[in-house]
RNA sequence: GGAGAAUUGGCAGAGUGGUCGAAUGCGGCAGUCUUGAAAACUGUUGAGGGUCACACCUCCGGGGGUUCGAAUCCCUCAUUCUCCGCCA
């Protein structure tokens, strides 16, 4: 969530940043600057009230213990008032609290400059490209009909299980799912991040900390008993692992990963956009994540790029990579790079990676800071980025890495998997 | 799941109704001493709101209540520990 002080200050960047959006925010910020105002009002009245009130306690105190008792019952009397004007300012102030943060919760992040205007993901401009798209042999085929072909997942069976999107991957299909998740866990460790295994079900507080909640409890499976959310995506743990933390100045940057199956809804998905492995409500994801000095996170967002390029290119697949248009941009980000791998048979491209800043949106909710170099406590910047969605990938490799003999399993992998071919 | 105990500042740990944002120790920071370091000694050291800056207000696991006044009493929730039960 946005800062007060900032939007204060910034009013009328806020306010033309926002319109990448396609939104007007100038009613909502006017009213909350206006609210705000109101707030330090009632709370500078009501620390009065209570000042007053105070000072008459610590009297009448001092008058019981010197003995003088019925001094102290007259001043009892007098407090009487203030209980009442405490009450009324308390619960006006809060009202207003509430009312702001309403407010508040509506805005999302303030893109960042260099997000381009636009309305859908037809907006999103192609800034890098890579890897020859294969001429496939007459009878080359999508991936869902690979996966039956090869026995490597079986749809049905999972519907019959669970449902609709929840695949059984089988054989080598489920060992190529395990090479993957090793791979990359491997190459993320190797560059630095650290490995961490996360609860796949959090807690309200955790799913309001990155902005889950309270608006988007329907994308999420919600285990009401519990009051747990299942999560869709390992930011969501592995983001709150720093929720209300301070950390030293010394002790950024962070980068950890994770593998984590994802939960999702997607109430309201169907149609030929997803099949087969396009659209799931279970999947596995290998995710990045950082923390970073507000100096640095730029780079860093960068730096999350390059680092999953490095696995495109190993994997040899085509894919190309879209700066958000503000149309496309999540709520909580304020510069995303998606990564997108193509999908031969279907002639498409598929989203494997969205890489984000999301500079202090998430780390206000957090209350996620470090000691800056004054001393003082200031909110880190959180990034970050899937390496990467394996469903698609696995599509991507199927359809791309088929030949007539079968699929070849892409170099890098062959030691994980322990086969070099599926046929 | 049942019974009991606990939750205080970075950590440890006092504090059972009044001047307690909170003793003391450790740790951190600054200084004295020293060629330098250590030790010793002295000072300092939580967060949020608010203000130009002060003042002032709030916070002793979360929420609610009693009282002129709550870290301290009551209710409730959460978490941790011990014992019992169950169990991968």
């Amino acid at each position: 969530m946005l800062q007060i002080p900032y939007i204060r200050e910034n009013k009328a960047l806020v306010i033309s940043r926002l319109a990448k959006r396609n939104i007007d925010a100038t009613e909502t910020v006017n009213a909350v600057i206006v609210l705000d105002e109101e707030r330090r009002a009632l709370q500078t009245e009501l620390d009065n009230t209570l000042a007053e009130s105070n000072a008459i306690s610590k009297e009448i105190g001092v008058l019981y213990t010197s003995g003088q008792a019925e001094k102290a019952k007259g001043l009892k009397a007098k407090t009487s008032e203030f209980k009442e004007t405490t009450k009324t300012l308390n619960e006006a102030l809060n009202a207003k609290i509430e009312a702001l943060n309403a407010l508040l919760y509506t805005l999302p992040n303030v893109p960042n400059a260099t997000v381009p205007a636009g309305n859908t993901d037809e907006d999103n401009v192609e800034i890098f490209r890579e890897g020859a798209i294969p001429t496939l042999f007459d009878g080359a085929l999508p991936h869902w009909e690979l996966a039956k072909k090869y026995d490597l997942i079986d749809f049905e069976l999972g519907t019959k299980i669970a449902g609709a999107g929840f695949p059984v991957y089988k054989g080598k299909g489920a060992r190529l799912q395990r090479a993957l998740i090793a791979y990359f866990l491997d190459k993320n460790t190797a560059a630095g991040y650290t490995e961490y295994q996360l609860p796949h079900l959090v807690n309200e507080a955790s799913a309001f900390g990155t902005g889950q909640l309270p608006d988007k409890e329907g994308q999420m499976y919600h285990v009401t008993e519990d009051n747990l959310y299942l999560i869709p995506t390992a930011e969501v743990p592995g983001t709150n692992i720093f929720r209300d933390v301070v950390l030293n100045a010394d002790e950024l940057p962070v980068g950890i990963t994770g593998y984590t199956p994802c939960f999702r809804r997607e109430a309201g998905s169907y149609g030929a956009h997803v099949r087969g492995l396009n659209r799931l409500h279970q999947f596995d994801k290998v995710e990045i994540l950082r923390v970073e000095h507000p100096d640095n996170s730029y780079k860093a967002l960068d730096g999350m790029v390059e680092h999953v390029k490095d696995l495109l290119q190993e994997l040899k697949l085509p894919y190309r990579i879209l700066r958000l248009c503000g149309g496309d941009l999540g709520f909580t980000s304020a510069l995303t790079f998606d990564f997108e791998v193509f999908s031969t048979a279907q002639d498409r491209w598929l989203e494997i990676s969205s890489i984000s800043n999301f500079e202090t949106f998430q780390a206000n909710r957090l209350k996620l800071r470090f000691k800056n170099s004054d001393g003082k406590n200031e909110l880190a910047h959180t990034l970050n980025g899937s390496s990467l969605a394996l469903p698609r990938v696995l599509a991507g490799i199927l359809e791309n890495y088929q030949t007539e003999k079968g699929i070849e399993i892409p170099e890098v992998l062959i030691p994980y998997t322990g086969f070099s071919i599926i046929d």
